[in-house]
DNA sequence: AAAATTAAGTTTACCGATAACCCCAACATA
DNA sequence: TATGTTGGGGTTATCGGTAAACTTAATTTT
């Protein structure tokens, strides 16, 4: 590989001449200048970015931490994510963690190794606070995305789930619905506690009381059935509408009704959080659309702010709005 | 930060002592080495891996490029990739290029700063060329994954589009239909080359002439109608059929159909390559369906087995087959 | 008992870049 | 004439680690 040293050595110059030429500093004659950027050219010269990094003590690299790669809903994050940070000059290293806290601690010790500047994290579980915890102890800033962790003071960019699961399930109301199920994500994540408690507040607001019956806690990454769907159908008084936690529970939950010829809408609405992705066909869920491409994008603003102290002290902590979008899954329960 | 000197000097022992202990080299009494750990423990010491790749010349990085992001093939891709790559002790550093040459020439820029030890590429398309070539000069081993780009040879990890796309046309001809339309990819990418040669092949096999105002060519990325989905419809002998590039043009595809009135598979069946992911809730299409985890997985494997010499020289090439999965989305066409 | 090994560390140089400081000639100023 | 000042560049030390060669005392071999 070339390094400046070779340059030097061709441009008949020292090694320093030629790093003051790559960096545009102290005072170089145009002659040379242009002696030396020749050279560059002619051999191929790329600076090497570790040897860079490691004087400088910076990396201009990001890591995004992700808990689900399959999922658009990160998936677009990433990509709102990966744009801010090119356009703001930092490589984004990505990790996905599979909503698994082993994996996510092998990132983890990667990212400390790797020095990187920053994390974007958006955290398995609750369970994640030491992960953090480690990040703080070496001093690495970070930003939480989507997820906040108890016990972990801290930037975020999130989500308002209280408030859009009470306007999915209002609008269940509003259609006449008075019995309705939640199928949630782990409550050892953040967002599924305040699904539950936006749920809890639709509720309330028209005084219907909470069935634990009909509340059920599944996993964000897929159905965890168990016969959970049947019981919830043999009920005494069965719910004629279903609130799910995210997009991948409303698939799963959808697909089970359909192998169980429950029929959607008709017999069952279903709404939930967070939209599907370009590969539907027919936008058919009623959703609570949170912006994806604004999470990853704010959260690099938020968190190369924090690297250059752009910022003041106090934590940041930045809510993005839901809207809800009433589509075919949902309609008047059955009369 | 804390150094290996600074283990060193609680340790009363040489900077090169700690090193040893870290690498499991060289001679050092199990005493020495208990306590050295200790101390490691004790001040959270992590390696810094920008020093030691810099004085080993290797990075145990590893890079992804593909073209899109959002698509379930290359997301899918990417996490059989991240988990190889995770198994042999590499980290991954994630590029999207969205299709567009531009991004795509920053990120091999960063490659190259960043010496990555290699890099698994899925080309944005034949004009990909000069960025491969950049790559070859400087010796960056790379894997070609997906697509091929003429004028480059390499190792590749391809799916077998041609016979893939064959067989989809053939189900269709055994359906009983003759007019047979193609929705492609553009025509300077690989895949939808050889897409085009099965379809010319499954044709040609079953004697239907090939007829041109059938074949249409548009973009992986997204549907781009502009009215040839109406041209399409208005000829004086329609197609019944129509086979799709890729799962997101089969997906804009259909979404036009439905706007427009007509039933699939009643009256338009469509076919298509690659599945579409989790997130769909009745699989619907029928699909040549690419085995899009073992193109990430396979393609660290040969990248890694070349940057470690552990292969012969010739370049590797692997095919993996394609399978027709027939769903919902095709039938007999219409009387 | 002398020579040869070996165990357990240490010293030195280097990877490729940059910051901070130094140098010297040419020109301007008092 | 003596004294700044400035343009254009060079020297040296350093970032955090590792390879290779070297040291020294203890142990083994002959």
């Amino acid at each position: 590989m070339v390094t400046i040293y070779d340059i030097a050595k061709q441009a008949n110059v020292s090694a320093m001449t030629v790093s003051k030429v790559i960096n545009n500093t102290g005072k170089i004659s145009e002659k040379t200048r242009a002696r030396v950027k020749k050279i560059m050219e002619e051999m191929n010269y790329v600076p090497n970015s570790m040897a860079r990094s490691l004087v400088l003590q910076e990396t201009k690299m990001l890591s995004l931490l992700i808990p689900d790669i399959t999922n658009p809903f990160f998936t677009t994050l990433a990509r709102g994510a990966e744009d801010a940070a090119m356009r703001l000059g930092y490589k984004l290293l990505f990790g996905n963690s599979d909503e698994s806290l082993t994996k996510e601690k092998e990132y983890v010790d990667m990212i400390l190794s790797t020095r990187v500047d920053g994390v974007l994290f958006s955290a398995a579980s609750d369970l994640s606070e030491p992960h953090l915890q480690t990040l703080r102890k070496h001093r690495i800033p970070f930003v939480l995305l989507d997820r906040e962790v108890p016990g972990v003071e801290s930037d975020a960019v999130t989500g308002n789930s209280r408030e859009g699961a009470r306007k999915l399930v209002e609008h269940l109301v509003g259609l006449g619905h008075r019995r309705i199920a939640l199928v949630n994500g782990s409550l050892s994540v953040s967002t599924a506690r305040d699904r539950l408690d936006g749920y809890k507040d639709a509720l309330k607001l028209n005084d219907i009381p909470f069935d634990e019956s009909l509340a059920f806690e599944s996993s964000y990454k897929h159905f965890e059935d168990e016969g959970m769907l049947r019981r919830m159908l043999e009920l005494p008084d069965p719910p004629t509408a279903v609130f799910a936690g995210n997009n991948f529970l409303a698939v799963g939950l959808i697909r089970k009704l359909l192998e169980l010829g429950v029929k959607v809408p008709d017999r069952m609405s279903v709404v939930c959080f967070d939209d599907l992705g370009a590969s539907v066909i027919d936008p058919f869920f009623t959703v609570a659309s949170q912006p994806a491409y604004q999470f990853g994008a704010m959260g690099i603003q938020l968190l190369v702010d924090r690297i250059k102290g752009a910022t003041t002290p106090e934590w940041k902590k930045l809510v993005l709005p839901s809207e809800l979008i009433v589509r075919g899954s949902s309609g008047r329960p059955p009369a």
